[in-house]
DNA sequence: AGACTTGGTCTATATTGGAGACCGCCAGAC
DNA sequence: GTCTGGCGGTCTCCAATATAGACCAAGTCT
C-alpha cells in the first residue's frame, strides 16, 4: 500500500475519502438510503459527488444500487457484506474524531497563534 | 460530522486523507522519522504535499516537529499521545484494505464488464 | 396547462494536486 | 577558491478535481 502503483494503494485512495466514508457511516447506521435521503444526511454534499462517490462504492462491491422503475424514479443504495466490513472500521474513526474534535481545534489556535508571530 | 460547518467535520474532512493516513501508518510502524526517510517510505508523495500534511498533522496536535539545528538540516517527525490514538485506528483500515483490495478489483472488472455494453 | 418530484447529467468556475526549479547552509573534493 | 552534493523545505506553473448551479425526462397532482 506504500508503492505508489499497487492495487492495494489505489483501492485505498478512493475509500480514504471525507464523502465515501460519511456515506458508508450513514448507510451503516440509518441502514438503506434513496439517493436525496443521503444528500440530506451527509450534509453539503453535491449530487455530483454523491453519484461519484456511490459509483465507485458501488463498483467496488462496497454497496448495492437498486432501481425502482416508478415515477417519480426510486434508487435505494445498501451495503453489501465487504462495505459493512469496511463500515465497520470506519465508525470507529467517526467516533474518534467527534470525541477529539474539540482538543484538535484548540492545539490549533494554539499552533496558529505560536507561529503568528512571525 | 454531518453537518457542513461543523468542527469535526472540518478536522475530519482533513484527517480523512491518503497521505495524512499513510504518514500516521509509517510514524506508527517506523517509530521516529526525519522528512527523507518519510518521503521515501511513503511512496509517491511530493515534498509539497507530504509537507503540508505533516504541517497539518502538527497543528491538529497529533505529530511532533523536532529540528536538530546541525548541517545538513535534521527534522525528525514522531507521534503525540493524539496521533498515536489516531493511528491505531487507521492501521485496521490498512490492512483491511491490504487484505480485501484483490476482492475490490476482481468486483471492479466485474461492474466494469457489465457496463460496458452500453 | 403548469408546477412539482426524483435521480441524475452537463457546464463553468474555483480549488487542489503534482512536477520540477530554486534556496541557504555547510562539508568535502578538486 | 570554486564546485558539487545533501537536507528540508518553498515557489511557480499547469493539469486534474471539486463545487455550484442549470438542465432533463417522465409522470403525478392541482
Amino acid at each position: 500500500m506504500f508503492a505508489p502503483r499497487c492495487p492495494s494503494r489505489e483501492v485505498f485512495a478512493e475509500l480514504v475519502d471525507k464523502w465515501s466514508m460519511l456515506i458508508l457511516m450513514t448507510l451503516s447506521s440509518c441502514g438503506p438510503q434513496r439517493f436525496s435521503e443521503l444528500q440530506r444526511a451527509v450534509g453539503g454534499v453535491s449530487r455530483k459527488m454523491l453519484t461519484q462517490s456511490l459509483r465507485n462504492l458501488e463498483r467496488s462491491g462496497l454497496v448495492r444500487r437498486t432501481v425502482f422503475p416508478e415515477t417519480p424514479p426510486r434508487v435505494v443504495y445498501d451495503l453489501l457484506p465487504l462495505g459493512r466490513e469496511l463500515a465497520e472500521l470506519v465508525e470507529p474513526l467517526g467516533r474518534w474524531t467527534e470525541r477529539r474534535a474539540e482538543q484538535m481545534m484548540a492545539a490549533r489556535e494554539e499552533f496558529d497563534a505560536a507561529h503568528a508571530e512571525g
